[in-house]
RNA sequence: GGGCGAAUGGCGGAACUGGUAGACGCGCACGACUCAAAAUCGUGUUUCGCAAGAAGUGAGAGUUCGAUUCUCUCUUCGCCCA
């Protein structure tokens, strides 16, 4: 008998998919589509286990839509502009597009091992020109329906770098790479005006019905709309100076109102720059970073100036104002009015300052005379201390209540604000989209006109210079634009902004002269499944279904505003991490244990390995395994095979090399089964019925679950009908039905392995193209004979067999009359019969 | 601090709308094959008990004839936001 060789096996149809171009899609309004579509990956060197289990859920999904009928858009690209590749560049000494186009290179050959079946005719890549010549295009556009602005704003600048970076390459207030203290600098940026779409982008998350609701509740609370009053204080002590406008959420605790808080950059701070102090105060607040997070674990400071401001509720209450540093511009109207009690900032900061801390809310279980203590108190509760708003319900009741009055006084109006701010992508690097826009010499902005597009990158640079290398790129800069002199925008786009289109340029990858065709956009979009990790629940997504707004936004191409019908975020992939005594990670390749429990180095096998908790694979913590390596060893559908089934996709999965030998063994005993049969050598007994039933309930149950992302649980499928059919072989006589039957398997099995699959079909010779979904006879699916569970009080006494065709009369009586169940109904009385039709009878006695 | 989610054998996990808890796999034990080992095949495997039986899905309550599933309180863990 000859064992399964996945290196042929799998080498073979790879090459048979390619050549025969077998994921090719075409429009066919004959069919109906299926748009299936993965994260597409950044291409930083080689592909990782995550990758592997992303694309092996989409392939699996992909494969089972092509059987099941429908015209199937699997496509892949790369995202491939970023910083990892100037990193890198810098780090190697060569160019960032050498270096990207390597990776994609090796990692294209990965993917295809995996044996995915992906329209590779579509495969696009972010950085070339041919890509972002179109983006530069919608970049304009979006300009023309002023969803494209600039304004100054702050960013995190490293001042040992010399360079902006993002929020989240501030660890602790400091640079991730230099270490150096952050600081707030003020840039002129370039802004997507996604706060145009606050509303709709928060309103139809609930037409988003296969979505995950974790996915949307995280995008609710990221776009925060809140309720609350936009309140006009009056302002005593200063000539210039007659009111500030506040935005509140509380204006239920204005009883609780003992100062004024303004940001730095509020425009009244006008008035004090000839100040030294308040210019002292302002440098030392630019040392705060301007992340949610870095301003709420900063020390609160402030700058008291001579102002006092008036309690709209209480004319007689004056309080100080001051400048503040935890005030943003950015929020409401970078003015808040602090009551101490009931806010925590607010309370750190009257704290430092001494300020009157005045309790107006009490929790519901408290009495009147509560006091808060060491912190503010922002719960639930009962309003106190607030004349006329006494006895008010806090939240809702009070607030209403309070922006009620302010309204009636006119001194206030109710207003709603949003968190989500508009989408800064200015980034000051080299290795990203150029920006289409130039200056003239007023400053004036002056769009690239199309002709003139694309505005690639300048390929002989110098990525050692400080802060960003298209700075000092004199000719490239300097252009002509309709006769005028004018100077490029040397910011480069956010790499997000790459990827918050791909989708569409998919339908049409090939298209040169437009981003997008709209015959190819009516039939393919919107994508029926997006499947990624859920790293990306708020970003990119947000800023996906906000592009597509921004695009059918006045387009009569397209009126489509949600991207994604269906998205699944699948769990991570983890392995314990391993460390020496010296503390340095290592990698699982570097250590060998012979009881699973105590691990030591391979080089030095008497040093015992600390052996840590298992984490999700990082490159940082050595904990990875290379997929590259493992389909090698074990072949794709073995990995396919263990990446699926250890744990629901939704969950973190633990790599485990016993896991994937068992996958790959598995692969070996249904080949010799599939030997067995091929070569007739054993007969079956299985009885035709018997054999109809199974095929047809097993095959039901595989299409059941894949279409609820059970992944896991059609691997067990996959056992039990080895363990079905191998039970069988050893017997007399085939039943005339059985090549049927188990080509129906082999073909319902096929999405999950299919080189396996192809090869023992084409054994069999059947034809492996143009595969269908094997069709359910009903008939197979009922039951003839069922377990009747029995119960005495609720507990489970004896289960019956009992055909189909018995009445429930008949049966209970049969029941009652069973020797076991009768000793516990002797000499006690029915109260009463429970009866669930096929399936329990339960009595209940005294 | 806020939001969301999870908790089931030695381990990963299964159980569709409340109706036989532990599918399937790993591990382990025993057996077969072998001079032996590996590989492979077979049998068993929630706990206690010789057995009949009893207990059992993080803890405690509640609804129900019946709860892993629904409700409340708590504990622990995870993720996101701060």
């Amino acid at each position: 008998m000859e064992r399964y060789n996945f290196r042929i096996v799998e080498d073979k149809w790879q090459r048979y998919w390619d050549k025969n171009k077998s994921f090719k899609s075409e429009i066919n309004r004959d069919k109906k589509k299926f748009y299936c579509l993965e994260m597409f990956p950044y291409p930083s060197g080689k592909i990782h286990m995550g990758h592997v289990r992303n694309y092996t859920i989409g392939d699996v999904l992909s494969r089972y839509k092509t059987l099941k009928g429908f015209n199937v858009l699997h496509p892949m690209g790369w995202d491939s502009f970023g910083m990892p590749a100037e990193n890198a560049a810098k780090q190697n000494n060569l160019n960032p597009k050498t270096w990207t186009e390597t990776n994609i290179k090796v990692m294209k050959s990965q993917l295809k091992m995996l044996g995915l079946s992906i329209d590779w005719d579509r495969e696009i890549s972010t950085c070339s020109p041919e890509y972002f010549k179109h983006q530069q295009k919608i970049f304009l556009d979006l300009y023309d329906k002023g969803l494209v602005y600039r304004k100054e704003s702050y960013v995190n600048w490293d001042p040992v770098d010399k360079t902006v970076l993002a929020n989240e390459q501030v660890i602790d207030g400091k640079g991730w790479r230099s270490g150096a203290i952050v600081e707030r600098k003020k840039l002129n940026q370039w802004f997507f005006k996604i706060s145009h779409f606050s509303e709709e982008l928060l309103n139809s998350l609930e037409t988003l019905n296969n979505w995950p609701d974790k996915v949307k509740t995280m995008q609710k609370n990221w776009i925060g709309k809140s309720y609350g009053c936009e309140i006009d204080f009056t302002i005593e002590g200063s000539e210039n100076i007659k009111s500030i406008k506040c935005y509140t959420t509380r204006p239920d605790t204005l009883f609780g109102f003992s100062f004024l808080a303004l940001s730095v950059d509020h425009p009244l701070s006008k008035y004090y720059e000839d100040n030294k102090d308040f210019q002292k105060f302002k440098k030392e607040c630019s040392k705060t970073g301007t992340t949610e997070e870095s301003i709420a674990q900063a020390t609160k400071i402030g700058f008291k100036t001579e102002l006092t401001a008036i309690n709209p509720f209480d004319e007689s209450s004056k309080v100080p104002v001051f400048f503040a540093n935890f005030v943003l511009m950015d929020y409401g109207f970078g003015a808040v009015f602090g009551c101490p009690a009931h806010d925590q900032r607010d309370f750190d900061f009257a704290k430092k300052y001494d300020l009157e801390i005045k309790t107006v809310v009490r929790p519901i279980n408290k009495d009147d005379t509560y006091k808060v203590g060491n912190e503010a108190y922002s719960g639930a509760g009962v309003i106190i201390n607030s004349k006329f708003l006494n006895n008010l319900n806090v939240p809702d009741e009070s607030i209403n209540e309070a922006i009620k009055i302010l309204e009636e006084k006119k001194l206030g109006k109710r207003k709603t604000n949003f968190r989500l701010k508009d989408w800064g992508i200015s980034r000051q690097r080299y290795w990203g989209c150029p920006i289409p826009i130039a200056y003239d010499e007023n400053d004036n902005v002056v769009k690239v006109p199309e002709e003139l597009l694309p505005v690639k990158l300048p390929e002989n640079i110098d990525l050692n210079t400080n802060g960003n290398p298209l700075d000092s790129q004199e000719k490239w800069k300097n252009v002509e634009i309709n006769g005028k002199k004018c100077i490029r925008e040397t910011d480069t786009l956010d790499t997000f902004v790459d990827s918050s289109w791909y989708y569409l340029r998919f339908c049409s990858a090939q298209n040169i002269k437009e981003p997008f065709d709209k015959n190819e956009l009516d039939y393919w979009m919107p994508v029926d499944q997006y499947i990624g990790g859920v790293e990306h629940a708020i970003l990119h997504l947000l800023y996906s279904r906000f592009f597509m707004r921004a695009i059918s936004l006045d387009n009569k191409d397209t009126t489509l505003e949600e991207p994604f019908e269906g998205l699944f975020t699948q769990g991570m992939v983890c392995h314990e991490t391993y460390k020496d005594k010296d503390n340095n990670w290592i990698y699982p390749d570097d250590v060998f244990s012979k009881d699973g429990k105590n691990y030591f180095l391979n080089n030095n096998p008497t040093e015992k390995v600390i052996v840590g908790p298992s984490e999700s694979m990082s490159k940082s913590k050595k904990n990875t395994i290379d997929p590259e390596k493992i389909i090698k060893l074990y072949g794709a559908d073995a990995v396919r095979l263990f990446i699926l089934s250890d744990s629901p996709p939704e969950k973190d999965i633990q790599w485990s090399d016993t896991g994937i030998s068992a996958s790959y063994k598995f692969l070996q005993k249904l080949w010799s089964l599939n030997e067995k049969i091929i070569n007739n050598k054993t007969k079956f007994t299985i009885f035709d019925n018997e054999l109809e039933k199974f095929t047809n309930q097993i095959i039901k149950k595989l299409g059941d679950d894949l279409d609820r992302f059970g992944f896991n649980v059609t691997i067990a499928s996959l056992h039990k009908i080895h363990s079905f059919l191998n039970q069988h072989t050893n017997k007399e006589d085939w039943g005339s039905n059985f090549h049927k039957n188990y080509v129906n398997i082999l073909k319902a099995i096929n999405p999950i392995i299919p080189h396996f699959s192809n090869e023992c079909l084409e054994k069999l010779n059947m034809s492996t193209k143009d595969m269908q979904w094997p069709t359910i006879d009903k008939k197979y699916l009922e039951q003839e004979i069922f377990n009747i569970v029995t119960q005495i009080n609720g507990k489970k006494r004896k289960v019956f067999s009992i055909s189909k065709s018995i009445d429930e009369k008949t049966l209970i009586e049969n029941i009652k009359k069973d020797e076991q169940i009768k000793k516990y109904l002797d000499n006690k009385e029915i109260i009463k019969t429970i009866y669930i039709e096929k399936k329990l009878i339960n009595f209940i006695i005294n």
